[in-house]
DNA sequence: CGCTATTCATTTTTT
DNA sequence: ATGAATAGCG
């Protein structure tokens, strides 16, 4: 196989350098996740590298698993043992910290390699509590605020003492208590946030020469992706693993650098010939994925940055069509707009996939009603993830408690949940008593049984959860990750909380633990132990949940990067949206608002939509404001953007005007597709996640045990096809007589809308609903 | 204690 | 419009 095939000469010249560092500033749609996966196999094939000795580093878990299916593709019939190892910083932080962190102990109280993950749900509890404990509310400042505050404090390696230090203001002082507490939190339960796993990665490196001098005989060749957004403590990690001859490529763009505000270093990229003196430097100007004027457009527009080093994208590539701009009267009608558009899209070329871009998550509300309208199905990538759904998390809590009972965040979790007659008041003395006691809340609560200073009811019910966790925890070493967790469900009265509820959605609750207890099979059966299988749900990002094959795609431009999609929309292109009001008030972060916009016009190959609306509302039901134009839209090109309002072209289809008499249509009708939270949309996500990466692991794959039954996946039913469509009248148990307004959803997990009356409108998931027809 | 009804404030982007 | 925090009732 001659990997140089088919390159341009730049991308040749990227793929056969060997050693020593090498910087590639790759713009957008030039090739080089071909450059870097071809440079993979070159290695390994034409100068024998042993596989492993590779590290590739990417952005997402999806991205890792693909570029490691190619390289395996690539090499053709070699067993994935000798491949390369693909992962994101922080999957390759929490192997390299579960393998050999041990001797962090010696830096962080507490510290072992079972440590916790702590998301930020968990995040957001614990400092929650400590606000709490503290007497502040958020008046002081908001829970998230305080959030950033503190990972960016951790990004430029400062610490509480560094707060307390610096405080000028009693304010300052609180957050610099705050910030203590919190770390003091996280180190009780041994737990690391996401900052932490870069962090403490970093820190064990440094403290533990054997194990950095391991990794540096191990790794021979370093590869870090999107190295444009990489902070402080990735760049610290580059450093540490690249040792002499510092055989590290890195490849970005820094007109793609839109992390800044999460703590990533543009420097990073403009500095690395500074860090490597002897650094090769090849530059990827030419895409391969737009049409010129796509090209044009969006270069025009990132020109007018001023932090660059200036480098100009061109392409061989059909000028293609202009750029359509749109401005719709509201935000109703944009997002009416944008769906009409995709239909008449899908009915030229129903192969050709879609993707609608916006700023901020909320703005897909609007999008996905339009699109439900005109029974267009679509996916929403981000917003929520399965593993943060309440029950998920939940379930996942007592699994946390039960390999760690003193993880505080977890207990508080699940202490009464379900219900167990453990309610403010005994909650509030265990607090207190943890902390005078200077312990955690579980020794509180062992103590506070055992020297019988409660109330009887309160002890009792304490006692049955202590029992319950302790006899649990003695289960733990003999069940399989899908066996933890049905026990869990079954004793703890999980699921039969969930069964005797009787609101609609619990049923899909039910489902969403059904189907949690079978990626836990599924992780048990690729060999993973419990804890990989914990570190899978809580390092899985919201990119990774995309869908190649979905026809359209909803997503914000953040999480668009990398991605490229025949036809693109951007929405809500106004100023205070895009460019976000937040971002108006430096000209740093209006450059990297800029940058995202060139991220985003650039994932477009064929054709671009902008569009905009003249007014919209803040929230539901105030007024709508009257909106600016972007500043953005008037960086492109008047030549190369059309605008769809103001002058349809005589022959070119009018869209706005048609759009009247589809609406009305599109008002009557209702969504019968896939939507992004059913049931068939989570398998999707987790056939997905298969491909993604696997976690090393010490031990040989555990057997294969004997299916349990709860470990069994749901089984499909035949869709019942009983006449339960709109207009159809029906009797329920409960409920009696109803009609149904709208079906949401097919086969197995349609919702259904129904009219009871007397009770007016219910939503049911068709299957569990027991409805009988009236005829 | 647990549930419901109400008020209230809330929208950047995320590994 | 939606969700989270709180008050007030059973």
């Amino acid at each position: 196989m001659d990997f140089l095939a088919g390159l341009n000469p730049q991308q040749r010249e990227a793929v056969q350098h060997v050693e020593g560092p090498l910087l590639i500033l790759a713009g957008a749609g030039s090739g080089k996740t071909r450059v870097i996966t071809r440079r993979i196999c070159h290695l390994i094939r034409g100068h024998d590298v042993y596989g492993p000795s590779v590290l590739a580093v990417t952005f997402t878990n999806k991205a890792a698993g693909e570029m490691r299916e190619r390289v395996l593709h690539l090499l053709g019939g070699q067993t994935a043992d000798a491949g390369p190892a693909v992962s994101t910083f922080h999957s390759f932080c929490v192997r390299l910290l579960r393998r050999d962190g041990a001797s962090l102990h010696e830096l962080r109280r507490g510290f072992t390699t079972q440590f916790q993950i702590y998301d930020a749900d968990d995040q957001l509890a614990l400092v929650k509590s400590i606000y709490k404990r503290l007497g502040l509310d958020e008046k002081f400042m908001q829970y998230r605020a305080a959030l950033s505050r503190i990972s960016h404090a951790k990004n430029h390696q400062q610490t509480p003492q560094d707060f307390y230090k610096a405080a000028a203001d009693p304010k300052m002082a609180r957050l610099a208590k705050l910030f203590d507490d919190y770390e003091n939190g996280l180190q009780a339960a041994n737990a690391l946030d996401f900052d932490d796993l870069l962090l403490w990665a970093v820190r064990l490196l440094r403290h533990d020469a054997e194990t950095r001098e391991l990794w540096n005989r191990r790794l021979q060749f370093l590869m870090i992706d999107e190295y444009q957004d990489t902070n402080r403590s990735q760049y610290e990690l580059m450093r540490l693993l690249a040792s002499p001859p510092h055989n590290v490529a890195v490849v970005g763009d820094e007109d793609q650098s839109i992390y800044g505000w999460r703590g990533a270093d543009i420097n990073n990229i403009l500095d690395f010939e500074k860090d490597f003196p002897e650094a090769r430097v090849i530059r990827l100007e030419q895409n391969y994925r737009s049409t010129r004027t796509i090209i044009e457009a969006a270069g025009a527009v990132v020109a007018r940055n001023k932090a660059r080093k200036g480098k100009w994208l061109f392409t061989e590539n059909e000028e293609g069509s202009p750029v359509c701009f749109f401005e719709a009267p509201d935000g109703e009608q944009e997002a009416m707009f944008i769906a009409s558009t995709i239909e008449k899209h899908r009915r030229q070329d129903p192969a050709a996939r879609v993707a609608v871009l916006y700023r901020t998550n909320f703005q897909s509300r609007q999008i996905e009603e339009a699109l439900r309208r005109y029974q267009i199905g679509y996916l929403v990538v981000g917003g929520f993830s399965f593993y943060q759904r309440a029950e998920v998390k939940d379930a996942l809590a007592y699994v946390r408690l039960l390999l760690n009972p003193d993880d505080g965040v977890s207990l508080m979790r699940v202490l009464n949940v379900p219900a167990r007659g453990i309610g403010k008041t005994t909650v509030e003395q265990l607090e207190s008593r943890a902390a005078s006691n200077r312990v955690s809340l579980w020794r509180a609560i062992e103590s506070a049984c055992d020297e019988r200073k409660l109330g009887a009811r309160a002890e009792a019910s304490l006692g049955a959860f202590r029992r319950l966790i302790n006899e649990l925890r003695e289960d733990l070493p003999s069940l399989a990750p899908q066996e933890v967790l049905s026990e869990i469900l079954e004793r703890t009265g999980y699921r039969k909380m969930l069964e005797s509820d009787t609101t609609p959605d619990s049923e899909t609750r039910l489902g969403n633990l059904e189907e949690l207890v079978s990626a836990a099979a599924d992780a048990h059966d690729r060999g993973e132990s419990l804890v990989d299988f914990l570190d899978t749900t809580a390092l899985v990002a919201d990119a990774d949940a995309l869908d190649e094959t979905a026809p359209v795609s909803l997503l914000t431009m953040h999480n668009a990067k990398g991605l490229e999609f025949p036809v693109v929309f951007i929405a809500g292109m106004e100023e205070g949206l895009f460019p976000h009001s937040r971002s108006r008030e430096s000209e740093e972060q209006l450059e990297e608002e800029r940058r995202l916009c060139y991220v985003a016009m650039t994932r477009a190959q064929k054709r671009l939509y902008l569009s905009a609306a003249r007014v919209r509302r803040r929230y539901g039901g105030s007024p709508p404001e009257p909106c600016i134009r972007s500043r953005f839209l008037d960086e492109v090109p008047s030549g190369l953007l059309e605008d769809l309002h103001e002058k349809p072209r005589p022959g070119s289809l009018d869209l706005y005007s048609e759009r009247a008499s589809v609406r009305e249509s599109a008002r009557r009708n209702t969504y019968t597709g896939a939507t992004y939270n059913s049931v068939d949309h989570i398998k999707q996500f987790f056939a997905a996640r298969q491909a993604a990466d696997v976690p090393v692991r010490k031990t040989a794959p555990a057997p294969k045990p004997a299916p349990s039954p709860a470990a069994a996946k749901p089984k499909s039913a035949p869709a019942r096809r009983t006449g339960l469509s709109a207009g159809a009248a029906v009797y329920h148990a409960k409920y009696g007589r109803g009609t149904i307004l709208r079906k949401e959803g097919d086969g197995d997990d349609a919702k259904l809308v129904i009219s009871f009356h007397g009770f007016g409108l219910k939503k049911l998931v068709a299957k569990f609903a027991q409805l009988k027809t009236e005829s």
